[in-house]
RNA sequence: GGUCUCAUCGUCUAACGGUUAGGACACCAGGUUUUCAUCCUGGCAAUCGGAGUUCGAUUCUCCGUGAGAUCACCA
């Protein structure tokens, strides 16, 4: 590469379409999409479909929409193109055979000749003598020529490496894990350890961000870099997330929740990548809530945690509760557009809104938007057990807690209905009836919505109307 | 087993070699919203162990211990 103007940025991601992604794919994903977002670089997509067993049909679209859903958006891949395409290995075949026919010219790539029965005896043999299988040892003196039916090994250099990590800093290893790997595998696909490099360099990637599974076969990435004559890109290495239970990373099966899944529980996706992010990185500030643009200029590589991290749904609740917070109305209003209860459809647009903005507050997830809402649209079935388990209102007997709510209803029928006049109602309640609030209130609240929750009760009533209002308060006193 | 990596409150994390080891989530207790959720205040709670370097180690070195990753014709 020269020296003389720094390489535009560009930065891939390159999921294999094996199903959907999980946190820890997505926060590759992220790392890498925020990199070259942060210096007006490129973000790829790339498919790695070498493997036709593990091909799950539909993970490719998947997660596509995926990364669209949470705006990662990329600049080339599959199914918009760019000047490096293919995007899909599978369609890249003949390039990857054109740069192991190199190796096999300058002597760097052989057939391997052994049957799996006489590779799986090498490795028997390796173990019962307690020391470990190494290709290499095995090297065939005078390999047949590769016809493309037998796997392709590259003819390694074993030696002691040494090399930077963004992330992990200064790593080394002997060389005693340098093997002869395979390329090419007997049915014409080239491996992943292969097909990856050649890829990153005819797209000329420069920063290669991946998880901490691949740092052990990194030093045959090296030696494979060193055949083929290539320069070597810029790693980073960023650790696991772990499940929530056990020390074990966090896989898809141990449980690993689909992250499309969230979205349609009601996450925001600025909460998602907000939180992603800070499993592993921060900025040095206390600073917790970061928007899209704050992670996209203040994230950097050395300040990603080197040890892995615990996803805590907890602290995910909290934080959306929080963006959500952040949300302009309008934004939020068109957010919600499908988490309506089903009757609120048929509400006006005006008063939705009314309700959205007594409720703002109170969500943590978009899905929390039916029980928080549904009181208003449609009207509730009483439930006395509530009135019973509350502590303060299981004082007074059915009697008195119907004769409060007769109470209410008469002085209410004189209000006018907005939230001051009702608020004025209530108080003048309080003095005629020498109730405390937490009583008549809680009574009230509970008699026209029937919720575990509200807002505030004269926001509440006024919302509802007086129509409304009293009719629940009659309905209340009738069901008691 | 070989190789590599990692190690601060329960969890996510901060701390030029010098701080009463800070913040956030969760939890607990008060308060406001005249109930609940939100919000505010306070509390609980951590440097894996042992040597060494140093006037002084969370921080540097070594040895343990623990954890993770990897040793495929998977990525």
């Amino acid at each position: 590469m020269s020296t003389s103007d720094t390489p535009r940025i560009r930065t891939r991601f390159a999921p294999s379409p094996t199903g959907f992604m999980h946190v820890g794919s997505v926060r590759t994903a992220l790392f890498a999409w925020l990199l070259a977002r942060q210096n007006h670089g490129d973000f790829i997509l790339r498919l790695e479909d070498t493997d036709q067993k593990r091909e799950v049909e539909g993970s490719d679209a998947h997660i596509i929409a995926t990364l669209n859903a949470l705006g990662l958006h990329y600049d080339e891949g599959p199914d918009i193109g760019g000047d490096f395409g293919p995007y899909r290995q599978s369609d890249r075949l003949a390039i990857y055979h054109a740069w192991a026919q190199k190796l096999i010219d300058a002597g760097r790539a052989y057939a391997d000749p052994y049957s799996q029965a006489e590779l799986d005896a090498f490795r028997e043999e390796a173990k019962t003598s307690k020391k470990a299988f190494l290709y290499r040892d095995h090297r065939p003196e005078n390999p047949p020529a590769w016809n493309g039916s037998t796997p392709l090994r590259l003819k390694s250099e074993p030696k002691a490496y040494h090399w930077h990590d963004e992330v992990m800093g200064d790593l080394s290893t002997g060389p005693e894990v340098i093997d002869d790997i395979v390329l090419i595998k007997s049915d014409g696909f080239p491996t992943y350890n292969f097909a990856h490099i050649v890829d990153d360099a005819e797209m000329k990637v420069t920063h290669i961000i991946r998880g901490q599974e691949f740092i052990s076969s990194m030093p045959n990435y090296l030696n494979i870099y060193e055949a083929l004559g290539l320069e070597r890109p810029v790693f980073a290495t960023v650790p696991h997330i772990m499940a929530e239970s056990g020390n074990k990373k966090l896989g898809k099966r141990d449980g690993a929740k689909d992250v499309l899944d969230y979205l349609k529980d009601g996450y925001l996706p600025e909460t998602l990548l907000n939180f992603i992010a800070s499993l592993g990185w921060n900025d040095g500030t206390e600073q917790e809530l970061f928007t899209v643009d704050e992670l996209i200029e203040k994230f950097s590589l050395n300040r990603v945690q080197h040890s892995g991290a615990r996803f805590d749904v907890a602290r995910l609740e909290w934080m959306n509760g929080q963006h959500i917070r952040l949300l302009s109305l309008g934004d939020l209003a068109q957010r919600v557009e499908t988490f309506w209860p089903e009757e609120a459809h048929t509400a006006n647009e005006e008063y939705r809104t009314h309700v959205l903005t007594l409720v703002q507050d109170r969500l943590k997830t978009l899905h929390d938007l039916p029980t928080l809402t549904s009181y208003f649209f449609t009207d509730p079935t009483p439930n006395w057990q509530m009135v019973d388990d509350n502590k303060q209102l299981s004082k007074l007997n059915r009697d008195e807690q119907v004769s409060l709510l007769r109470a209410a209803h008469s002085a209410l029928q004189h209000t006018d209905f907005d939230a001051n006049s009702v608020q004025a109602g209530l108080n003048q309640l309080l003095e005629t009836t020498g109730q405390k609030p937490g009583i008549l209130f809680s009574l009230i609240r509970l008699a026209v919505s029937w919720a575990p929750f509200s807002p505030a009760l004269n926001d509440t009533l006024a919302a509802l109307g007086k129509d409304r209002t009293l009719q629940r308060l009659e309905a209340a006193i009738t069901s008691a």
